[in-house]
DNA sequence: ATAGAAGGTAACCAAAAGGTAACTAGTTAG
DNA sequence: CTAACTAGTTACCTTTTGGTTACCTTCTAT
């Protein structure tokens, strides 16, 4: 799982950096709000977690401008007031969560996996439909047109990840990290995958369903 | 990006562009009200960032002509007095921001920020409609007439560009900057790329949306 | 009226992006 | 132990792209 932390302080941030690996949570650093709110145009993450006080643009202005534009990620605040008033601006900003310096680790570490799962679309056992195409997350198998189709477990994280995000665009670079989350692939290894893919999903179909929008990404849709 | 400084204080304003140059934001400089509405004519700008106390033509006086000739560039006032009375004045002249001097550049750096995304933004999730014509943000595609437009990577960005300020003109010095940021392209580059828009577009359409303004630059509207 | 500038149109081409297929080293299952 | 399968890797082909140029049309200022 990658999140964005946006936090000023250095020695805390890289130390809940390290914490949050070892419970296989992966972040995206950014030490101010200009900073990340660059980050956040660039990728998709499945939290945001946001510290309040914090030089140039503080974290209630992030939140806002992320809203504003859309972008519906959930959010976690840190703030070193555990003021009612604070909590109350974060929330109608658009916040999901707060917590109080200091914290535990391990209770960020829960909250997060909380957030993410809401955030989750395909909310695990409801089935995404599109066209002819089911995707049973429960079975964990796909149908298309009555007949099932046997993935391979990339095949399915792929088509998960862009079921999820339908009908919009995933950026290649969202899909590199979400798939290969250890060490960037060579840079065919999206080409071929995609390939495969559409070669289960999509061969001898009417509608394609896997489209490549040239310069941008894949997106699971039924129109190009 | 490129914003307008209008600062009677030579000093103040070198320092302030010097800085502002180290965080990639490009100042173009007026010394005066009535210098700064002849630069305003001929340039758009992302955010003006404007002194209030000036000899000739004072902050607020630009602004209201800037408003009244329909110029909507996000504006932030620069002043020495921290007045209410002063803030309210600006804010009824469309002001949209406020920093009393002395101030931090670090803050003056990030409000401009600000600024610039916000006025900068279609909100991403909401989509531009004009005519028959819709732009989706988050799928990235373009629908005219019911029937979808697929679109290269850079007929995109001129799009968006001119979605982003529709109905007004963008003009060809601004659109050059935006999609060849880095070096400027030969000069026929951009009319080749608008001819190449126009013909997906508007070809086969009773209204055409992309409009050459002779010795102005291009628009997108339902007029001519 | 006319020269020159601005803009429109079309063809050309190299480079980049994407699609396809084949090969291989590990892994798994029968 | 072998056959099937998976997931990287590579090579090659196709399409798209964006930059360039040439030539025509329209407008505008003299």
């Amino acid at each position: 799982m990658l999140i964005l932390l946006v936090e000023d302080e250095a020695d805390l941030a890289e130390l809940t950096i390290d914490f949050l690996a070892t419970v296989d949570i992966e972040c995206d650093y950014a030490f101010d709000g200009i900073n990340a709110l660059s980050l956040l145009e660039k990728h998709q993450y499945e939290v945001i977690v946001l510290d309040v006080t914090m030089p140039r643009l503080d974290g209630f202005a992030v939140c806002e401008q992320l809203r504003r534009s859309g972008i519906t990620t959930p959010t976690l605040f840190l703030t070193a007031r555990d003021s009612l008033a604070d909590k109350l601006t974060g929330f109608s900003l658009g916040a999901d969560d707060y917590l109080t310096k200091p914290f535990e680790l391990e209770e960020l570490a829960a909250r997060i996996q909380v957030l993410a799962s809401r955030g989750a679309k395909p909310s695990k056992n409801t089935n995404f439909e599109l066209d002819n195409l089911t995707i049973n997350y429960q079975q964990r198998c796909v149908v298309r047109a009555d007949r099932a189709i046997a993935m391979s477990p990339i095949q399915w994280q792929l088509l998960t990840l862009l079921a999820k995000h339908s009908p919009n665009v995933v950026d290649k670079t969202t899909i590199e990290n979400e798939v290969w989350p250890d060490q960037e692939p060579s840079k065919d290894m999206l080409k071929t995958l995609v390939f495969r893919l559409r070669s289960l999903i999509d061969n001898d179909q009417e509608t394609p369903l896997i489209h490549t929008i040239r310069g941008a990404g894949i997106a699971l849709r039924n129109h190009s």
